[in-house]
DNA sequence: AATAGTCTACCTATCACTAGGTAGTCATTC
DNA sequence: GAATGACTACCTAGTGATAGGTAGACTATT
């Protein structure tokens, strides 16, 4: 693991506690046992920084998913594999989806972190409407928004009264 | 309306934008026409003023809500009447709910805060369960953090896909 | 005389970012 | 195989802007 995947790492954690600028590049610098300065080589500016962790962020989810047709041929229910990867990055982490709170707070965020949001929730979409659709929802583009929605407030709600049972009762 | 409440008005705009430290005491000291050293006489310190802030829009929210007897009396269903009054904070103000994003970064906020977005999360989910129960569901605490959640997690969506129609859908 | 509300002037700390330099690695060239 | 030049990954030192917060003076109302 190198500065610049350690530098993302921890950037994670701390966008995750507490949005885009719960982070300074002297932070993470620190935590990594660089200068900050050096930081600028690797990302030229915050911008880069925060588009690269969301896109790193989006493409680690959808590898964790898998495909829907691999899970259906395991006989399994993907929008239950969807919940659990959902329930594992709150339990495991006890953190926010980064771009769950980075959405929430879209409007104050570069534009090309905007772009690298707005692709994890679409990619996410587009996932669970092929789910639901090989589920045989009437309405799979209805059931997967209505199923996004569903998890990312349950993780919302249990961080902010800091209980995850909170999150099990809704999405049980 | 005072400076105090001013005060309370703009710094709420920028929250419900970007999050607890999308504003300063300069900028909304700035936008309501005074120094920033006279934001510390209203509000000794920024937790203080975030603090008032959540408070006062939990208040504002639930005195919004009205009784769950009182709108079955008219025999409406208590949850349309809060799916509406979530669904006019997002078309209205095009804004995030402010104890929902606060919610998201919960961690990084000072204790003061946290208190005050966890009474409002505790004061909606005994309004909704008292509103399910009244509409004779068997699990009123359950279906109540299923619609808190959901209606978040759609608002939350919407504003990261920068599109009202998708917590349309998720919640009609 | 007292209080409320605002002011000027300032503090220390931190922010993202930049200029310019250095040590080591690498392939190319003579 | 020695020298050259490009490249990587960091460094020191500093910029101007902004952050939350404080001390003490001023002004208007009561």
């Amino acid at each position: 693991m190198n500065k610049k995947e350690e530098l993302l790492k921890v950037a994670e954690d701390k966008v995750r506690q507490g949005g885009y600028s719960n982070f300074s590049f002297r932070e993470i610098a620190n935590d990594v046992g660089i200068k900050s300065a050096s930081v600028h080589y690797h990302f030229p500016t915050k911008a880069d920084l925060g588009a690269a962790l969301a896109h790193q962020y989006t493409d680690a989810f959808l590898a964790a998913l898998g495909s829907v047709d691999d899970i259906k041929a395991r006989g399994e229910n993907p929008i239950d594999v969807y919940t659990a990867i959902f329930r594992g990055a709150l339990i495991t982490d006890d953190k926010m989806c980064l771009c769950g709170l980075l959405g929430a707070q879209n409007e104050s965020l570069p534009e090309k972190v905007q772009v690298e949001v707005k692709r994890f929730f679409d990619k996410n979409l587009e996932w669970l409407s092929a789910a639901h659709a090989a589920n045989g929802e009437e309405n799979p583009a209805r059931a997967a928004i209505t199923t996004v929605s569903l998890l990312e407030g349950a993780m919302m709600i249990s961080k902010a009264l800091n209980d995850h049972s909170y999150f099990t009762l809704a999405t049980q």
